[in-house]
RNA sequence: GGAGAGGUGGCUGAGUGGUCGAAAGCGCCGGUUUGCUAAAUCGGUGAUCGGGUAACCGGUCCGCAGGUUCGAAUCCUGUCCUCUCCGCCA
């Protein structure tokens, strides 16, 4: 969300940015009816003075008659406010659904276009795309040949888009969990593992609508909580409606979650296998920052997913994403995309992580301030960043290792956890 | 899940209908004292919205949401959370 002051008094910018995201906000409409908010509020300030000033004089009141009169004037005034008072409730919610619409800014420097196709690519790993000698698999037949992956299974027991992990997959699954961990902690990131559920509102503080009709998140029923989409939204409502102190900023969290989607309306090709899936494993990390931290940290967090790529081995590249792709809350993402040889015609790079500077967007409905020097608060700046998505690490591990024989042999930095170095048929 | 108790400012904690945005202590900031530190002492010290160049003025906020009342931190209802005891369970 963004601050209602600075909506109405840069409405050109804001509208102009609104354009470049995809957003149909009607900005317009909502600094017309913050106008008449900021009016109805002086009124009903100005009615509560009174009333207050009745009440306070009927304590001093000389007789039984005056206090009478006074009470009823008191009454007068107090149905008065709640008539303004309605009012007011209804220009505030349809100001606030506004606004909430309205996404946050972004970067200068963020390429301007409507979807990913103007994405643009700004650094590539150390590594390059392996060459075969033979046609490569995709991680599906390469999970099935091996045993790794039980997509029928999943389908039977919980439906499409559900998998059981099998065999040499779960140790896979959990050594590359404990390598990323490994990196953060080494960085001073905070470990943890988070709910996998939410209440709604934090939901809606980190910009996940949980209830609206093109929403990703599983709701649980009778009851305000949902399965979370990533454990952003846990880790960003950890320190919410807090005030911290200036000194312990920048805050580094990193959360393993499981992440649940219902990816509604995302059917079709690429969404092959492990690719797109309704539950997967994160390991993700988060931060609270001073504003001006904030820029450097999403640079950091970038370093750091190249780092963990880098260490295994894969080949991949980042991208500053535009502006009509960034979503609701961020200020400036990149995307890695990892080097996928099973995908496409003779291999793609697909999105494997993606870390995002949210500025104040998320601190501001989060509630999450700090002390600045001199009086008063100001809101944090929040982000986020992939250090690992379990599912689509896979595809690449898989892909890219494989060999001649149809094995698959285990990337270095994995191999203390894994217990061997080759994956092979049973 | 059952029974009790409780949620007040950065912290501890008083406050059971008006004089309370709220005692006191701690912490913090500033002054005095002091060779320095400590101690002592005096003063200041919540958030948020609106108005004003400013001093300042006004509204709202005592977990959250409602209700009663001219008036609520205080009474009532709901809700969330915490603690204690019991039950259940990995």
């Amino acid at each position: 969300m963004l601050d209602r002051r600075y909506v109405v008094e840069h409405a050109d910018r804001v509208e102009q940015n609104c354009q470049r995201r995809g957003s149909r906000a009607d900005v317009r409409q909502f600094v017309s009816l913050e106008t008449q908010r900021k009016a109805r509020q002086a009124d009903i300030d100005q009615l509560n003075r009174q009333a207050n000033e009745v009440s306070k004089s009927i304590g001093k009141a000389k007789d039984a008659a005056e206090r009478e009169a006074r009470k009823a004037e008191g009454r007068g005034l107090r149905e008065k406010t709640a008539e303004a008072q309605a009012d007011l409730d209804r220009i505030t919610a349809a100001a606030d659904a506004i606004l909430r619409a309205i996404p946050n800014m972004s970067h200068p420097e963020a390429p301007i276009g409507v979807d990913d196709q103007a994405n643009l690519e700004i650094r590539r790993g150390i590594h390059e795309p392996p060459k075969f000698a033979f046609k490569p698999l995709d991680h599906v037949d390469l999970g099935e040949k091996l045993g790794l992956v039980d997509f029928e299974g999943g389908a039977k027991v919980t439906g499409h888009g559900f998998y059981f992990l099998k065999n040499d997959a779960v140790l896979l699954e959990l050594a590359l969990q404990h390598y990323a961990l490994d990196v953060l902690v080494r960085e001073g990131f905070t470990p943890t593992i988070t709910p996998d559920l939410a209440r709604n509102e934090i939901l809606q503080g980190t910009g996940y609508i949980p209830r609206g009709p093109e929403t990703q998140i599983y709701s649980i029923a009778d009851s305000d909580l949902s399965l979370v989409a990533t454990a952003e939204i846990t880790l960003g409502g950890l320190l919410s409606n807090e005030i911290l102190d200036a000194g312990v900023l920048p805050v580094k969290l990193c959360g393993i979650s499981h992440c649940y989607r219902t990816e509604a309306g995302a059917g079709g090709r690429a969404a092959r296998g492990l690719y797109r899936v309704h539950q997967f494993t994160k390991v993700e990390m988060f931060a609270f920052t001073l504003p001006n931290q904030s820029e450097d940290m999403l640079n950091y967090f970038c370093d750091l997913e190249c780092r963990i790529f880098d260490g295994l081995g894969i080949a991949y590249r980042v991208v500053d994403t535009a502006t009509g792709d960034l979503g609701g809350p961020a200020y400036r993402k990149f995307d890695l995309e990892a080097w996928m040889p099973g995908r496409g015609e003779a291999g793609e790079y697909g999105e494997v992580t993606s870390t995002s500077n949210c500025t104040d967007y998320q601190a501001r409905r989060l509630g999450i301030r700090y002390r600045t020097g001199e009086k008063g608060t100001a809101f944090v700046h929040t982000l986020n960043g992939t250090a690992i998505a379990i599912s689509r690490a896979l595809i690449a591990v898989l892909e890219n290792y494989q060999q001649a024989d149809g094995s698959v042999v285990v990337p270095d930095v994995l191999r203390k956890w894994v217990g061997k170095d080759r994956i092979s048929a049973l």
